[in-house]
DNA sequence: GGGTGCATGTAATGGGTTACATGATTCT
DNA sequence: AGAATCATGTAACCCATTACATGCACCC
């Protein structure tokens, strides 16, 4: 009998609630600062955080202020209520899903490797590499900005754990592209002598 | 005017069609040789493989052929067709798509970790260590198998590259996790001594 | 004059999992 | 006796991105 109404209870709201500890804000707020903080692990859309806000709000887990400038379009800033806190909490404590092994389209691109040129392979591999170069780069940007702007915080240990996933996450992905690529070359080398070996003698 | 019916077009599809290079094969062959061979990078479920094949096959990708065996359901056998294989090899050679940053809700709970015990957080990541310390052992297991059953095929060393990322992966993921208990254990006791100064003398 | 930032929201569309429905055979 | 394997398929549901719609202010 219980109404459901399951629509928007997954983890976006629940992501929602744990950036409105650090402060009221508001939807454009949010998807902002999930760029500047969290984006290398989460990320989240304005069509799925307007709705799930305005759940949220119809939950009471949130409260909604309007706030009116002139020049300025209506800015709707939340705060989180002492039922939403509790929510939070209690999502926090249930053990996230397992598996978290997302699929890859480069690793099933490259697992189909044969049926194309090696080059094809090697240039998918070449972008993999310098994303997570440049990925490495941000987090070194990302982790001294925390420790200037951070000291002291007592959330400041929590975020460098997550960034520190991401700097082991690339550098993994980099050792590993790197690797790939000479395993390729070592495959033409392999193989293209097979076709000279006849002629080619100058 | 072109009737688009992009419905099923995606990678799933693509997928399939690889998975029929390596042999002519039914929608259950499928998702099993998937969790048998590409299982920690790609996930296929019937609900996807089913509407997926009839779109392939009304495309004229694949060809169906049904087998009856008496005391057995009927098997729906698959084979790539020559535009099937024309098909592959063209998205084969489309670059990936760049990010492949997948949302993490073990990361996020971990973010917002301050608002919940340290034990918390530590389970978590014990129960990801755990994870893939296993892993780490099926992709041993793995590689045996395929070494010892795929010598010389063509297509091992692109199939050992992408156990190779699996690893990597793990590894990295096991570092991190060990790394970041520890640091939760120092937090604790940075501190438990400051409510411990007062009394506690004995 | 054009881009960017501020600001909210909906609709269309695409992917994907899980549960359901069915049912015989073989292994434990 | 009950679980696992073989085998196909649909429907309900959930989650997520992108495009669309709107519009002012500020900077170059």
């Amino acid at each position: 009998m219980k109404s459901k109404k399951t629509q928007h209870a997954g983890s976006t709201a629940n992501a929602l609630l744990g950036l409105l500890t650090l402060g009221d804000m508001s939807g454009y707020d949010m998807r902002s600062l999930i760029d500047r903080s969290i984006g290398h692990f989460w990320t989240e859309s304005y069509g799925q955080i307007y709705p799930s806000l305005k759940w949220l709000s119809s939950e009471g887990f949130v409260e909604k202020k309007t706030e009116r400038k002139k020049g300025r379009p209506d800015r709707n800033v939340f705060t989180l209520t002492p039922a939403g806190r509790k929510r939070l909490k209690q999502w926090l404590a249930v053990p996230p899903v397992v598996p978290e092994i997302p699929r890859s389209e480069l690793l099933l691109k490259l697992f189909f490797g044969l049926h194309v040129p090696q080059k094809v392979s090697r240039s998918h591999l070449a972008s993999f590499l310098q994303f997570h170069e440049d990925a490495l780069t941000r987090y070194t940007e990302l982790e001294a900005k925390l420790q200037r702007e951070e000291t002291g915080d007592p959330q400041l240990p929590y975020w460098l754990m997550t960034l520190s996933f991401g700097r082991h996450r690339s550098e993994a992905s980099v050792n590993w592209a790197k690797q790939s690529m000479v395993r390729l070359d070592d495959l033409e080398k392999n193989q293209g002598p097979r076709k000279r070996v006849v002629g080619r003698k100058k």
